[in-house]
DNA sequence: ATTCTTATTGCAAAATTTTTTCAATAAGGA
DNA sequence: TCCTTATTGAAAAAATTTTGCAATAAGAAT
């Protein structure tokens, strides 16, 4: 759905700095820092506040129209994510991430933990990292270069 | 290994703020951040500093005796990982954690996921959400109230 | 035990990140 | 075009994390 619509039906309105973060997710296609996004709407000419990147985002987590992203050290960058439940994998080079599916397969081996353990599951987080086709491409170049 | 030990060999020392912190974190099993660590800390009459808290958690990262927890909202909350590759198991309602493992249950599916998307998988980040068996319990008591 | 070296601490201050307040603005239904 | 009010931006407050440095104490050596 349009997320103009998607936020009206809920008495919200679509702000100028809603889609300025929004086309900033889209485009870039990478985890990012609300200060990140905050500058990249400056370069872009659009004078945006921080405060409300920070605003937008908790608007847009809470729609599940984004998701954070955690790294191993720091966490904090937010993707857009589809709706449905979606898993990340992030390019430990570029960043790069694209989204994939499959809770399916991953239900016998909850069952399982499950059943070891007791718990009642419902909910998982789950991220992949690795390199990008791009990334592996330009870092066999660069290795090559050094023998 | 033995933590003094394994700090010696490095040049490091076992000192007493890191065995304090070592100690809330085994005692509580769940996550905690470094602020909770700090008051409960206190509370136990050990006058540490928060500013130690911090140092001693990325030590402790780095180490891999501590591993992040990361919620739907907030990130931020260390708990103890044994070493090798292990997944946690929060509960929702209590956070106890427990960890589990089974990177070999996940290959299939990453393998999948590989090939479907040309990355290169080399790392991932599980964490499984859900009710502890005495969550459940009490849940089923209280909801049993009501009617 | 005692001494010596230096890793580590704690404090204070700085830097960074996030949240709050509130008047001014602008989204969008009427 | 008007009207209501959700949302914004600016400033300030609050919270979190990092840094500099002198004092301390861990642990190896004597």
């Amino acid at each position: 759905m349009d997320l103009q619509k998607q936020l009206n039906q809920q008495g919200m309105r679509l702000t100028r700095p809603r889609q300025v973060v929004m086309k900033i997710l889209e485009e870039t296609g990478r985890p990012l820092s609300p200060q990140v996004i905050h500058q990249l709407a400056l370069q872009d000419d659009e004078n945006i506040s921080l405060v409300s990147v920070y605003r937008t985002l908790d608007l847009l987590n809470e729609l599940h129209l984004v998701c954070r992203v955690h790294g191993d050290e720091d966490c904090q960058g937010y993707v857009l994510s589809s709706p449905g439940h979606h898993h990340q994998l992030v390019c430990r080079n570029c960043q790069k991430t694209v989204e994939f599916t499959g809770t399916t397969e991953l239900e016998p081996f909850i069952k399982a933990i499950q059943e070891q353990t007791g718990f009642q599951i419902d909910g998982h987080l789950l991220q992949l990292f690795g390199l990008c086709p791009q990334c592996q491409e330009k870092i066999k170049k660069h290795e090559s270069h050094k023998h």
